[in-house]
DNA sequence: CTTCAGATCACCT
DNA sequence: GGTGATCTGAAGA
């Protein structure tokens, strides 16, 4: 399949904001998980003190981030993992941190995996990895291939979307509250949420 | 409701 | 040996 919101033409900063309603598929023996982007977070390479990247470290952990746009970054930490995209061409290390979803198919299977219910279940980007079952054997495989993809002929469209500084960015100067989070405004699994729950958990009404 | 310490480990220095 | 792109449960306001 081929991404619309993967276009090597487009800043990260636009492409984070693109996937926001994208359907993320996990295929498992188990079965089928999937969920809609709600929160995303852009790393911006070499000049980005908060990426892993800065000032163009390249070891084998971050060997993913200098591939071609689609490939999958998983970064481990605290026995947790976390789901990220690169998005430009080899050799730019940019990427998208998928932080949150909104559970679609397999709910069951995520409830077998994360033992909690409601929007716990799949509300930051350790929770939801470990609801969906992601871990380091996705880590450089393509984004537009099983068993993990995404699905953008399912798009939801946000209502509105809210740029905020980056969670867990502390003493990094400016990259500290620089707006590189994209959330869906008033949906319940965008993670640290404070606030009311908007109708239509904050998507658009499909109008086809 | 909000804040905080501890868990716990792969990877870097 | 030190450090996190986190999560959780417990304690305080």
């Amino acid at each position: 399949m081929k991404l619309n919101e993967i276009d090597q033409h487009k800043s990260t900063e636009e492409i984070a904001k693109n996937l926001l309603g994208c359907l993320v598929v996990k295929e498992t023996e188990a079965g089928k998980v999937s969920g809609w982007i709600v929160e995303t977070e852009a790393y911006l390479g070499v000049e980005d003190e908060a990426a892993h990247t800065f000032n163009g470290r390249k070891t084998p952990r971050v060997a993913a981030m200098y591939e071609t746009a689609g490939t999958v970054y998983i970064y481990s930490m605290h026995t947790h993992h976390m789901l990220n995209i690169v998005t430009q061409p080899e050799g730019i290390p940019h990427a998208v941190l998928i932080r949150a979803i909104e559970p679609f198919e397999g709910e069951d299977l995520m409830l077998m995996n994360r033992q909690k219910q409601g929007v716990e279940l799949t509300n930051g980007p350790g929770k939801m990895t470990k609801a969906m079952g992601i871990n380091m054997s996705d880590n450089g495989t393509n984004i537009e291939e099983k068993p993990l993809y995404i699905n953008d002929s399912l798009k939801k469209i946000p209502q509105v979307i809210e740029a905020s500084p980056r969670i867990g960015i502390p003493n990094k100067g400016i990259w500290t509250e620089e707006p590189l989070r994209y959330t869906v405004v008033g949906n319940p699994y965008v993670s640290r949420k404070r606030g009311k729950v908007s109708v239509d958990n904050g998507w658009k009404t499909v109008l086809k």
